[in-house]
DNA sequence: GATGAAATACTCCGTTT
DNA sequence: AAACGGAGTATTTCATC
């Protein structure tokens, strides 16, 4: 855990909101230099705090209006199923997020898709045709109260 | 849904992974002039494909090493309850993603925090104490396989 | 962390296909 | 409609304090 000043939290916050901000923005809103802003952004990347940019993209507007998350329970009768699971997951598209977790079964994953119909053709063509999967529990999302954002 | 040819595609991509790339830089990796990645990526902030642009935090960096997801299952005694639990949600900084689901339980929300006993205390004195809580089941997570990306 | 100068990048314009 | 090219402005980077 890294420490942070309130110069630091102050650059992370604008950043988070506009990724693009230019050194010079920042260093009117967080009343330093557009090199000290620089060079903390910098560090802030070596320190492994910044991961780096993206782009926030609209799920909606690329036409993948379904969001569903799925509980998946593993047959595990050999050692290397949550191996081939994990690996698998990883290389699918429609995954977004998948975590394994403790608890009533073994992962929970995140994924979008166009419409219900293509839902039914990813759980049956792709997700259940993985090897070692016992039983999976569909959740449809009906609303995103609150979409993803790490806070500082 | 927006129509996106090749181009954009190829600038897309390049701005999930790097989102400061300048339009010098994204020139050379999709192969047109700097001018014309700018006006397309101003033309995809409008059609709202690009919502904007951020920063990828190190949720570990920041000190928040533990990932739960809840879920939530709401008393259906009054009609706000919901409108209610999601304004609740949206102001609760612990809470990354809360989504309502169709299935067995009414809310689905995402939470990080620092250790074991920072859950516990957000479990009892934030989200157990909203109102119109009637259970709530927790899910560790343990390993986080894939992390969120919407791709083009 | 700040300042100033040089290199690079961006924006706006008109022009071309 | 979309892309290119050039001039003016802004930004980034590097040296120095």
């Amino acid at each position: 855990m890294i420490a942070l000043d309130a110069f630091d939290k102050s650059i992370l916050r604008a950043l988070s909101h506009d990724g693009r901000m230019t050194h010079t923005a920042l260093s009117e809103t967080v009343n330093l230099s557009p090199n000290a802003v620089a060079e903390r952004i910098k560090r802030l990347q070596r320190d492994g705090v910044i991961e780096g940019f993206g782009v926030r993209l609209s799920a909606k507007a690329l036409g993948k209006t379904l969001l569903v998350f799925i509980e998946v329970k593993l047959d595990r009768t050999s050692a290397d199923v949550f191996d081939a699971f994990s690996a698998a997951a990883a290389k699918t598209s429609e995954i977004e997020e998948c975590h394994m977790v403790a608890g009533g079964f073994d992962y929970l994953i995140k994924t979008r898709h166009a419409d219900m119909a293509a839902f039914r053709r990813f759980l049956s063509d792709t997700l259940l045709s993985l090897p070692g999967i016992r039983e999976t529990h569909t959740y449809a999302v009906m609303e995103e109260v609150k979409a993803s954002a790490t806070t500082v």
